[in-house]
DNA sequence: ATTACTGCAAAATATTTGCACGTTG
DNA sequence: CAACGTGCAAATATTTTGCAGTAAT
């Protein structure tokens, strides 16, 4: 992500924070900045650890816990709909193309696709029950090739009835 | 969920359970039975409450907790993508269609729906990157009709600047 | 100046685990 | 009978909250 969309979603922070008599402060715009330049999906842990990594000293747990509902108010993060067993992860949503994730259940690789197909037939059935699209979710899960192949050997080693 | 489906569920619970080398007690096949027959998500307390309701007394949350990837393994259900804010929800998932879901993001209203041609193309584009479906989630996120008249006549009542 | 924000620590939730006894295969 | 499952309570992990001082508008 650039400086440049990270300058545009700080601004709409801004507005949205502004709107609601809120202030955006140096350590929530630190937060603010972490989640976006963050690649792939993170939970609260690892954006602590991002901005430590950083140069913000402490940013605190609790204020993460606390930026968090505001920014996906902003629309700069959103909540990340995988596995969730522990604690909650957020992902980057900010001017990016939304979810269109092959995920292989095997070995937990994800694969983002495009299919402009997708998109239009999306749009269409929206469109047929009345709906006006904010976002969407299109995971398609099963197992990749190579995962396959791993399985069939591993099956291979060790029969079934024996 | 009609009681032959169950016992086919309840089967092939048996059979992973088998395969490991585990048992299908009486309160596990009644935690199964009543996530099965559980109308729309459920959490872990909703389990609970609805076992109360049937006749299994006291089915504890341990147990619950214990058998819920037992059962998500075994096909019967699987984890909710929705929220997850406040603890981890499921769903039945044996023998039934995917998530096909247009979510209000006003009103939370699920509305479900069926595309032939998504299908299709769900298929192509696994395809095309080698990987073999098992399930996939499909979520439509905006607003539904009536909410955005809703919205709309919200604003006007309080207009923007003054 | 006023009002919000932050770190800290304590509280509230959600989930997991150890153990002694009951149940299943 | 041997091995697993269950309830219970205690332990963990995750998220929320109250407070006193700091920073933003």
């Amino acid at each position: 992500m650039t400086e440049e969309t990270i300058g545009r979603a700080l601004e709409r922070f801004r507005a949205l924070l502004h709107q609601r008599s809120l202030k955006l402060s140096k350590v929530r715009a630190a937060i603010a900045r972490a989640a976006l330049l963050y690649e792939g999906h993170f939970s609260v842990e690892d954006l602590l650890g991002a901005l430590h990594a950083e140069d913000v000293r402490d940013a605190h747990m609790a204020t993460i816990y606390r930026a968090l509902p505001l920014m996906v108010e902003a629309g700069l993060i959103q909540p990340a709909l995988v596995s969730k067993a522990d604690g909650q992860r957020y992902e980057a949503a900010f001017e990016r193309e939304h979810h269109k994730h092959l995920v292989c259940t095997a070995c937990d690789r994800i694969v983002e696709y495009q299919s402009e197909a997708m998109e239009a037939l999306q749009r269409e059935i929206a469109k047929r029950y009345g709906f006006e699209l904010d976002d969407h979710v299109h995971e398609l899960r099963g197992r990749c090739r190579e995962c396959r192949r791993a399985a069939h050997e591993g099956l291979r080693r060790s029969g079934s009835h024996a």
